[in-house]
RNA sequence: GCCGGGGUGACGGAACUGGUGAGACGUGGCCGACUUAAAAUCGGCUGCCCGCAAGGGCGUGGGGGUUCGAAUCCCUCCCCCGGCACCA
């Protein structure tokens, strides 16, 4: 028969090896102490973020799990006992919204995507572990979401409070800080609304030091991640001081990252929500002005608020505070620049060294004045640009830059006993003095604020909680878990949780007391449900605990997590807060859940997000059908580094559809017209050697880009340049044994390389050629003699610029080289009647000679 | 404004710790073979400019520098993407 008439079909060779797989448990692993464990090997975490399933996949689940078994079948190959599970995060707003729509339960629909979610992830052939599928909506997983909660509860790390939260309006719920982009809510849009209610939190803020120092026990994440989180914390060092309004007998603290310019303070500010405001302004003449800005502020919209370039507003109330260092009276003001949410909701204004407090100051006519010199020189040549002579025409002298900007090198002025000494020992210095008379301390501030998990939604998990008239606050006894969703009718959020309307449900008796009580009618935050999946695929049939200790501390911590940046802050940090809280339980080992973070960029089309409303949307299913999964999978590891994104181009995925056809039918070819059992001769020459040497030159370059990271395009970009040769080759190849051994190596290499990437055609030829499962031979390794190679092409320079090339032995060094060098016509023309003045041997590489 | 990432052919992207004449691999384009024809397949060419050619000149966002040698190191400026943003 022609060979070249045969067409590489992936569907029939697909759909084979997804039946091996599915029928011979292929990538089940068995925990410790169960049969099948193999404890000899390492362990390996390759975990991909857990998919939220609504509809079907979209290119970027495509793209996360691909990448993701590319990384734990290239594991598994080199030796790991590889866990590689999969789960659900089926909690959450689409779901319900749905259902709001259309009267279907957020349950039917969530679990009809998730049946096709599985389906698809299965027809793409990823290595899963399916015994330990899990889902967060299951009553069996949430039962223990609400055993931790009450862990939590129990550890002071769950409480109830009134604070002022971010609602949004549309959503009807309350948002955690995280949810609220630029003033909106994260995922409608819509502005949110600043309200105050009880609410349940968690104490993540006695974990910011933790959070921060604990990067350290990291071994891989992007660094953008970390700058993000470390942001987001937003650790402060400073002070705390007292200023003291003898008129009310109130104190104020304020927090200050600059002690050093205690002296430089002139005025006072609080936030227009700060709680005193009401006794401060009693008596004095202004109470109706202050009372009109409050009003007007809490009005205002925080993208209002948080405008920077608007003009600073503000009101003075007629109350004076005492500055604790020199006792000064400075006058005190409400002002919206100020925000209640970070440190104190008052801080002590030093207008010259501080923007803000400058722009108020000139505004309103305060005295600025300065307390700290600016280093000499220090700031470089721009620091005294147009400012300590006066010429800066309306600008009150002598503020600038140089002040604004601060150096260790600065010097204390107008600071009574502190003047003349350095900013670095007079924040010291200052700080120890008021300690000493009790007028403030060192201080650490954070921007992190606790995490609000309570949301007015039904489709989420219940909080465990009992509310009695009698005990108030009682935890849901443990073996009540887990509280089941109840069924209602009416899923539209009416500002209170639609669970309200479940009244056989919501009245129940107290566990303590046995009294009437009411349930807690909140459900949690998805972000809770997804802190600690990890830990329930590694047991997840577990009726006892949440999973077992020893189980867990044997898997954990996750070697290799892959996922979309957008969860930098929000999940990563959450999930670490999990971790820690947990492990300060007693429940685990580990400090830390990700050891190797991975994100991976988006996928575009035509260069812009996909939409349905664009009309761009890439299917996976409509693809996989057409081209086959291991088209799809390669192309997308190959459309550049999988971290930076990539545009989805037709041709290119039509293109890699070529590259895995020509390998498909040089394994027919090379099968049909050759022999197994044919030796590869021991000392190659001619083109088997060339063959051969391609072949363990791939082997060498894939494995280098393999463990490099992620560089999984120039991984196949090796595998293609050894088809290519092997094409090249192949005619003069065929029918010595030495050629049909060198071409069946070459072959099942190139299936043996592709194969983390297209596993059913690899597999495929594997078989084909060599017999067996390719899944079960360890990965390749370069035969060193078959990388040297004995000549190298000697590149000759004069002054830097090539004037010849040619082969040397690749022993040679020194004045050999340059003797050969000199030799060329072509160099020893470009030297005649020159001085040579120097000579650059690079043995391998190149000669360069420099003649004047 | 601050913090990260990036700027290389028509396009996606390669290039080890500065060392081949930068551009692997793929896409697109051009040419050829096979075919009645097309598709598929196989082979060749493809950074830009001048030249019939041999050959020469210019090229990794712009400018400057270090070096025998720079896409790679340093300074400076410009542009793009992402995050944060009155955080005291």
């Amino acid at each position: 028969m022609n060979v070249s008439e045969q067409r590489y079909e992936p569907e029939p060779i697909e759909t084979k090896w997804q039946r091996v797989w599915n029928e011979e448990r292929t990538w089940e692993v068995a925990n410790p102490g169960e049969p099948g464990s193999e404890g000899s090997k390492a362990k390996a975490y390759v975990l991909e973020m857990l998919p939220y399933p609504s509809g079907e996949p979209h290119v970027g689940h495509l793209k996360v799990y691909s990448v993701g078994d590319a990384v734990a079948h290239f594991r598994r190959r080199n030796g790991y006992e590889v866990i590689h599970p999969m789960g659900y995060d089926a909690f959450g707003l689409p779901a319900e919204n749905h259902a709001i729509r259309t009267g279907e339960h957020p349950r039917a629909s969530t679990e009809r995507s998730i049946e096709e979610f599985r389906e698809q992830f299965k027809r793409w052939g990823i290595s899963i572990d399916w015994t330990r599928e899990v889902s967060t909506h299951w009553p069996s997983y949430y039962r223990w979401t609400q055993w931790i909660f009450l862990r939590l509860y129990e550890q002071g790390l769950a409480y109830r409070s009134e604070a002022a939260v971010q609602w949004c309006p549309k959503d009807a719920t309350v948002l955690a800080n995280e949810q609220v982009v630029e003033g909106r809510c994260e995922r409608c849009g819509t502005l949110v609304e600043p309200r105050r209610l009880k609410q349940w939190f968690f104490k993540i803020t006695d974990y910011a030091d933790r959070l921060l120092t604990d990067f350290d026990l990291l071994e891989s994440w992007p660094e953008n991640v970390v700058t993000m989180q470390r942001n987001w914390i937003g650790r402060s060092e400073g002070a705390e001081a007292i200023f003291r309004c003898a008129a009310v007998e109130l104190d104020f603290e304020v927090f200050t990252t600059r002690p050093d310019t205690l002296f430089g303070a002139t005025f006072f500010v609080l936030a227009p929500e700060h709680p005193e405001i009401e006794r401060l302004i009693e008596g004095t003449d202004n109470v109706e002005e202050v009372r009109e800005y409050v009003a007007a502020a809490m009005r205002a919209s925080a993208e209002e608020r948080g405008d920077e370039a608007r003009e600073k507003t503000g009101v003075r109330i007629g109350r004076t505070v005492t500055n604790p260092v020199n006792g000064e009276e400075i006058p005190v003001y409400v002002a919206d620049y100020v925000l209640m949410e970070y440190g104190t909701g008052a801080i002590m204004a030093v207008p010259a060294h501080d923007e803000r407090d400058f722009e108020f100051a000139t505004r309103f006519g305060l005295e600025i004045r300065p307390v700290v010199e600016p280093a000499e020189g220090a700031g470089g040549p721009s620091s005294d640009a147009g400012v300590p002579g006066g010429e800066a025409e309306d600008v009150p002298a002598p503020i600038g830059e140089a002040f604004l900007s601060h150096s260790e090198n600065d010097r204390a002025i107008n600071s009574a006993e502190f003047s003349g000494r350095p900013s670095p020992e007079v924040k010291r210095e200052i700080v120890a003095w008021l300690q000493e008379r009790d007028l403030g301390r060192p201080a650490v501030n954070y921007r992190l604020r606790d995490w609000l998990l309570s949301r007015q939604r039904y489709w989420g998990c219940p909080i465990p909680i009992i509310h009695c008239e009698a005990c108030g606050i009682v935890p849901v006894p443990d073996e009540q878990l887990p509280v089941e969703l109840p069924e209602v009718e009416e899923y539209q959020p009416k500002g209170k949780s639609p669970l309200e309307a479940a009244n056989d449900w919501v009245e129940t008796s107290c566990p303590s007391c046995e009294g009437p009580a009411r349930r807690e009618t909140d459900t949690m935050d998805t972000f809770v449900d997804s802190s600690w999946y990890f830990l329930r695929y590694l047991d997840p049939d577990n009726e006892e605990r949440p999973f077992d200790r020893e189980i867990a501390d044997h898997w954990m911590p996750v070697d290799q997590y892959i996922g979309g940046v957008e969860h930098a802050i929000l999940h990563l940090m959450y999930a670490r807060f999990f971790v820690k809280a947990l492990a300060d339980g007693g429940y685990l080992d580990v400090q830390e859940p990700f050891t190797n973070l991975f994100t991976q960029g988006m996928i575009t089309r035509d260069g812009a997000k996909m939409s349905k409303s664009k009309g761009n949307v890439v299917s996976p299913r409509e693809y996989v059908e057409r081209l086959g999964a291991d088209t799809a999978r390669t192309y997308i590891c190959f459309m550049g580094p999988p971290e930076r994104g990539g545009d989805w181009v037709d041709e290119g995925a039509e293109g890699v559809h070529r590259f895995l056809s020509r390998l498909w039918r040089l394994g027919v070819e090379v099968d049909e017209r050759t022999e197994p059992g044919a030796e590869l001769p021991s000392e190659p020459t001619g083109e088997v050697r060339e063959l051969l040497a391609k072949a363990h030159w791939s082997i060498d370059k894939a494995t280098r880009d393999f463990e490099r990271g992620f560089q999984f395009n120039t991984v196949i970009a090796a595998v293609m340049e050894l088809v290519n040769e092997a094409y090249r080759l192949k005619d003069g190849l065929f029918g010595s044994s030495e050629g049909d051994a060198a071409l069946r190596f070459a072959t099942a290499t190139a299936a043996s390389l592709i194969f983390p990437f297209a596993p059913h055609l690899g597999s495929e030829i594997w078989e084909m050629i060599e017999g067996g499962r390719v899944w079960e031979e360890p990965w390749p390794q370069a035969d060193p003699t078959l990388l040297s190679r004995d000549t190298f092409t000697l590149v000759i320079q004069v002054n830097g610029k090539v004037r010849a090339k040619l082969e040397a032995d690749s022993g040679l060094e020194g004045e050999e080289l340059l003797a050969l060098a000199r030799a060329e016509e072509q160099v020893a023309s470009h030297l005649d009647d020159k001085e040579i003045v120097k000579e650059i041997v690079v043995p391998g590489r190149l000669v360069n000679i420099v003649v004047r």
